[in-house]
RNA sequence: GCCGGAGUGGAGGAACGGAAGACUCGAUGGUCUCAAAAACCAUUGCCCCCUAAAGGCGUGUGGGUUCGAAUCCCACCUCCGGCACCA
């Protein structure tokens, strides 16, 4: 048992016996109590790259340690193999969007289980397997059949490389570019399918139910972008109705104009003959300026008199009505009341064009003027120039918790010219792609009957196989002879399908259901399983989808929930299945961060900074890939490749393989406290590494399993190694490191005599009272400085610390015969001497 | 501007308000070797010093609370991420 360590031979040979024994398959057992560990689905672009191992890795670590624990744990991957990539090698290299991608899964899978996870293989999903995308059809019907699905003509934002348009939350930056391929993005007018997020939008900024990094919860928080206000109605001269919607209603006696958006509708029919040709000349500029352009917040403000004059509902006011195009149509009504006392962006409007300037707000301490004051007041004070109002408290709070927009708002609903509201930045979620490679819409439009859904019966609506791809990039399924041309379900007469397909995030919105039973005809998944391991105990992936598949997916198990999806879900054991499995898909989120080259750049090919894991492991095996993936970084927060650092988990696991082959030496005489301190360090790794798995601080936790590494290097050839604590060590080591390091550990376990599998071992069991000092060391402090310690039994008394504290050479010196000020002890920490 | 997060040795990174720098890499010196690699041993925050002892200084900056602060509070600076003419 003197071989060296092989990890190639050692990790063939485990993969194989683990596969051929269903080791990791993971069944529905109502006996034991389920845990459901998520990392997110890889694209399959070919290759498994460096960070889908960092990611997945520590979360597989993690899911065998839960294992461990006794849990029955759910461990599953697929694909998300939808998507752009697969047309483009269409477009470029000839290749069948179909063939590429079912062959990059094949590969992909192939390196996965080079990684030695404990996925469980017989649960894969593919989410462009016909089998897969006719529930993802499915649901899309479901939803129009509850409302929460429309065609709706609107500019959306379109981008050109990628050929289709994109929801708002794909379109990223200020130069607002592609969030896949970075081109900027145009606004097209197109008849496009939206989800009705918005309609969620207070449910999704309910984060009660669930665990989320706090960065999630305001990212997305931040996106939704709830403003309370009321909704105030403006009239023209002539009566027609100019709708505001204000965040500020206590500043209504302040509103000394009005400013409509250019594309509002009624900007041409309230324009005075006077002002037709300044206001068309301004409408048409702003519709060729780009969105970036106009949205730029620096850039000067503009915009022109109407010649109309609105009315003020709260005093019947005439003020002028203006164009700017800084206000957008696309957020509240379009038109807003002008504040400038209060308000920066009216405020700099107002001192451009000469409008008065009438302060409502006075703050405590100084008296605004709106003719001399530099810069709008938006703080707070009391409501002056208001009527009835005058003297009420205006505070920092937003909505009704400020009192004076409170006791306005109140006034309004009283009065009939207005009332509370609430705006949202969030806007309806777009899901037509005018691309190939995803699932069909399945839509149908007949001449007669109108939109009528793809029966049940007839799904999936299959992509045909047979397509042309041209170099326009234009969606083949729109080229197709005969694909789109159908009787429709309702009459039987010709009707036309619909030829976009969905959003890949549609795809990846359900995932998670769809693992529990990829075969599943039925049904999206199999309720039984559903009513087991629902909902995601641990979610672990990018922080880059925080507003895209984060918060889709968590709308759409809402969607499911209102569509009656989890009618028939009971779960099994509600101790650990919360009320809210059937509002929020995963309980927990983790993030883990990115693991970058060695110039501490993004790894990219054009960069050249790229490191293959498959070369990796082919020279140093998985279990080093992994441990080094899980001892070098800070999880959540990544960080640059280093190939020298590799070499510390090299060292670790050739330590650990020597240490555990090694021949035993003869017994002999074994001083007790060498004993005790090698039981003491077993127990206190065992506490530490579960601790630090528990908090994903996989980096600490191998660190602890270092040093009792090191520890028991040192002791490998005395006589301690031939007694009953040195075996425990040996077996607590290599338990410890079963979560990191799948192979080597089992191979050992089989060598020292271990029962067959290490993973299906119990977890180690920690004994306080081995783990705890016999002897401690305290440090004597003498005004906070450090001047000595003493070493005393661990149950020593405060008075007995505190004497041989002040008897030390040391401190008697630095006293100079004077006594102390004071003295604190500590237990178990210092002892603290204040002069 | 608003909202998050982060600033600790040469590098990655450790430190329930209690010994700053665990663990790893790198570096330096040594052992082994014809030599190199590997392995092993030792040193490795800075200043002072031949060395050591003994000091002093050190966790982005400046204050504060405390016997004691990387950690808590206040005010800043820098970097990263998100949002932003959103009424």
């Amino acid at each position: 048992m003197t071989d060296t360590y092989n990890p190639q031979e050692i990790e063939a040979r485990w993969q194989a016996k683990w596969e051929a024994d269903r080791l990791y398959r993971s069944a529905v057992d109502p006996k034991q109590v389920k845990y459901y560990a998520l990392t997110m689905l890889p694209y399959p672009s070919g290759d498994l790259h460096m960070g889908h191992w960092y990611a997945m890795s520590p979360s597989d670590a993690r899911a065998r340690y839960m294992r461990m624990k006794g849990y029955n744990v759910l461990f599953p991957i697929g694909f998300d193999a939808f998507g752009l990539p697969a047309e483009n090698a269409a477009i470029k290299r000839k290749i069948h969007p179909k063939k590429w991608t079912y062959a990059n899964i094949e590969n992909m899978t192939r390196q996965l289980k080079s990684m030695g996870a404990m996925f469980d293989w017989e649960r894969v999903a593919v989410s462009s397997d016909p089998e897969y995308y006719k529930w993802t059809q499915w649901f899309f019907v479901q939803f129009f059949k509850n409302g929460l699905a429309y065609k709706k003509m609107s500019p959306v934002d379109f981008c050109p490389t990628c050929n289709t348009t994109l929801a708002r939350e794909q379109v990223w930056g200020d130069d607002r570019h592609c969030e896949r391929c970075q081109t900027p993005v145009i606004k097209k007018n197109l008849d496009q399918w939206f989800f009705k997020i918005t309609q969620y939008a207070d449910d999704l900024l309910d984060f009660s139910q669930i665990e989320w990094p706090e960065r999630v919860v305001a990212m997305q928080t931040n996106w939704i972008g709830r403003s309370e206000g009321a909704h105030v109605v403006f009239t023209t001269e002539h009566g027609d109705e100019l709708p505001v919607f204000t965040t500020r209603p206590d500043t209504l006696w302040g509103a000394t104009f009005m400013v409509m958006a250019p594309e509002h509708p009624l900007v041409a029919s309230i324009t005075t003959p006077e002002q037709k040709a300044a206001v068309d000349a301004y409408v048409t500029e702003a519709a060729r300026a780009s969105d970036i352009e106009r949205e730029a917040a620096e850039r000067e403000k503009t915009g022109v008199f109407t010649g109309a004059y609105a009315i003020n509902p709260v005093n019947d006011e005439r003020i002028p009505i203006w164009v700017a195009d800084y206000v957008l149509m696309t957020y509240g009504s379009g038109a807003i009341m002008a504040v400038p006392a209060h308000d920066e962006r009216d405020f700099a409007f107002a001192r451009k064009y000469e409008l008065e300037v009438r302060v409502v707000i006075q703050p405590d301490g100084e008296k605004l003027d709106g003719a001399s004051m530099a810069e709008a007041f938006p703080g707070a004070g009391k409501m002056v120039n208001s009527g009835q109002f005058d003297g009420t408290p205006a505070t920092e709070e937003k909505g009704l918790a400020n009192p004076a927009v409170k006791a306005v708002t109140e006034w309004l609903e009283r009065q009939g010219r207005g009332h509370y509201a609430v705006n949202y930045r969030l806007r309806d979620w777009l899901i037509s792609r005018q691309r190939y490679w995803g699932a069909p819409i399945p839509m149908i439009t007949c001449p007669e009957c109108g939109i009528v859904p793809v029966p049940d019966d007839q799904l999936p609506v299959l992509l045909p196989d047979d397509i042309e791809f041209t170099p326009t990039g234009e969606s083949p399924l729109k080229l197709h002879p005969t694909w789109k041309t159908v009787p429709c379900p309702q009459c039987g007469r010709p009707a036309e399908r619909e030829t976009d397909t969905m959003d890949t995030f549609m795809c990846s919105s359900w995932y998670q259901y769809r693992y529990l039973s990829p075969q599943c005809d039925t049904a999206p998944f199999d309720p039984e399983e559903g009513s087991y391991w629902l909902p995601v105990d641990q979610y672990t992936g990018g922080i880059e989808h925080a507003t895209m598949h984060l918060m889709y997916t968590r709308f759409f198990t809402r969607a499911m929930r209102d569509c009656g999806v989890f009618a028939n879900i009971k779960p099994m054991n509600p101790k650990v299945q919360p009320a809210s499995m059937f509002n929020e898909p995963m309980t927990r989120l983790y993030n883990q961060g990115m693991i970058l080259g060695e110039d501490g750049e993004k790894m990219s090919k054009s960069r050249g900074n790229v490191i293959d894991p498959d070369n990796l492991v082919a020279q140093y095996g998985t279990d080093t890939v992994r441990c080094y993936m899980m001892s070098a970084f800070k999880w959540d927060q990544g960080g640059p490749w280093n190939s020298m650092g590799i070499k510390g988990s090299v060292r670790l696991l050739n330590d650990m393989w020597a240490i555990v082959t090694a021949p035993k030496p003869a017994p002999g005489q074994v001083d007790d406290k060498d004993m005790w301190a090698l039981r003491r360090k077993t127990h206190q790794t065992i506490k530490r590494v579960r601790d630090d798995i528990e908090s994903f601080s996989f980096n600490t936790a191998l660190a602890a399993v270092t040093e009792l590494k090191n520890l028991m290097q040192k002791a490998q050839k005395t006589p301690l190694a031939a007694t009953p604590a040195w075996d425990e060590a040996v077996r607590t080591m290599l338990l410890l490191m079963a979560p990191f390091t799948p192979h080597i550990t089992e191979e050992l376990w089989a060598r020292i005599g271990g029962p067959y599998s290490i993973h299906q071992q119990q977890w180690p069991i920690y004994d306080p009272a081995i783990a705890a000092e016999e002897e401690i060391t305290l440090p004597v402090q003498i005004n906070g400085k450090v001047r000595d310690r003493i070493t005393v039994p661990a149950d020593t008394d405060e008075e007995t610390i505190k004497a041989l504290a002040l008897d030390l050479e040391k401190v008697k010196g630095l006293l100079e015969g004077k006594p102390p000020k004071k003295v604190i002890v500590i237990p178990g920490r210092l002892v603290s001497i204040v002069v």
